[in-house]
DNA sequence: TTATTTTTGTGAGCCAAATCACAGTTTTTT
DNA sequence: AAAAAACTGTGATTTGGCTCACAAAAATAA
């Protein structure tokens, strides 16, 4: 029987260098020359994969899987920044601007990551301005998903920001079905709570409102059918 | 008499791109370059020198002055996102991304700015990767702000926060005195509530809080001297 | 499968910040 | 300098989300 995925330690590699949207400009020869500086890791699920305040010396992609960005505050609790998965890379701080980890990053699943060291990273910068322009939307990107978070969380319409997330994660892990979109929710309703500055009982409560309002249904814990993404969109607006 | 400062319309330009972290690591004779493609304008206080939704063709850079970056939210208040004064830059989003404003910007009092086209900084990135390399560290830092705001947000430490804006405007605008860092403010209590997601008078109450603890004293309504700096960064922690 | 652990939903009461209201200041304009 | 406009401080009240508490459900382990 012929597999139709090549396992190879050596196509695996390039297999990754190619999902990642920061190469995507790169010319075959040439990412076959990124694909010689990457080393590879595993992590299982709660494991973490950077501890705040270390110093990191690779830039890390996501191969496959999720895993949450997160600080611990004063009053102990955990305040999720970004939740990655396949194509984010993250630990860009650690080497742009030489600075320790400002947050904590723990796999929510089974997670392949690819890493650069430092040096090689840098290299690559000077040689391929291109990778540098798609880091920079990226970090474009982000800027502006940190800014309406904020948006949010300063005018206190707690179920816009609850809406904005099912948004988020409906694009990135949604499946078009029958009834309307099913996602796969990466977080818990704690991990919800943390990500968007609430409560797990404030989060728990406006998800049965969105419910009895006939916009999602929850299907378990981990799952929520998005009946009405129209209305939806407009609540968070 | 003769002026200890020149003038004249190319020593201005000069002075410009030098002072802009993001030309830092230009020689001279790039800096050459660059300063003969940036075009100069001023604003009076009040200016719009961005409005959000429009299509920005420039990097703009702030010689003098200052302003304020701000969307107007659903319930028609005003969200302050960021506070740039001399040396910063702004619509990188709308070159980077080929995104539209996702902000207004405002002068908060005379302000002359730099600005390069589109056409003329993509040029520049690809010639001079330091280039990049620097505005990717400006978009590190400003993501780092805005993590810790965010943070902030989320633990409802209110006096924290404010603590936070105080020790940045400080950090821009202060000035040592006998009896501690005299600060200029840029925004109003108002302005300082929208910037930290408040309300102007949980503001006003907060600051005369720390006033009674002896940490800071309001002189008038726009400056504030720090006496206890400690104090403050205890508060903030 | 059953048992165990983790996660979730929901009521009751509390509390800090929002809101409303207005007088007193400060700043700006004329 | 006087008048107008903008901003600020502070009391009274309301409110929405937090906290605490516990039962129910779901996920995981045995």
């Amino acid at each position: 029987m012929i597999s139709s995925k090549c396992n190879c330690d050596r196509c695996q590699h390039e297999v990754c260098a190619r999902r990642v949207p920061i190469f995507s400009t790169l010319s075959i020869e040439e990412l076959q020359k990124v694909v010689n500086l990457i080393y590879r890791r595993s992590y299982i699920k709660g494991e973490l994969i950077v501890i705040e305040g270390s110093n990191l010396d690779s830039l890390i992609i996501i191969n496959s899987g999720q895993v949450k960005a997160y600080r611990d505050t004063q009053d102990g609790k955990e305040q999720i920044l970004y939740v990655f998965s396949e194509g984010d890379f993250f630990g860009e701080k650690n080497l742009i601007i030489n600075q320790a980890a400002t947050y904590n990053v723990e796999a929510l699943e089974e997670t392949n990551i690819c890493a650069i060291r430092k040096e090689d990273f840098q290299k690559l910068l000077t040689e391929h301005p291109s990778i540098g322009l798609k880091i920079m939307e990226e970090l474009c990107n982000r800027l502006d998903r940190l800014e309406k978070t904020i948006e949010g969380m300063g005018s206190k319409d707690v179920e816009a920001r609850l809406g904005m997330v099912l948004l988020e994660f409906a694009r990135k892990h949604g499946k078009e079905s029958g009834e309307g979109i099913l996602v796969e929710l990466p977080l818990s309703r704690e991990g919800i709570a943390s990500y968007i500055g609430l409560t797990r009982e404030t989060v728990s409560r406006k998800m049965t409102l969105l419910q009895n309002q006939g916009i999602i249904e929850m299907v378990g814990n981990k799952k929520v059918l998005i009946k009405n993404i129209k209305l939806l969109e407009q609540t968070v607006q």
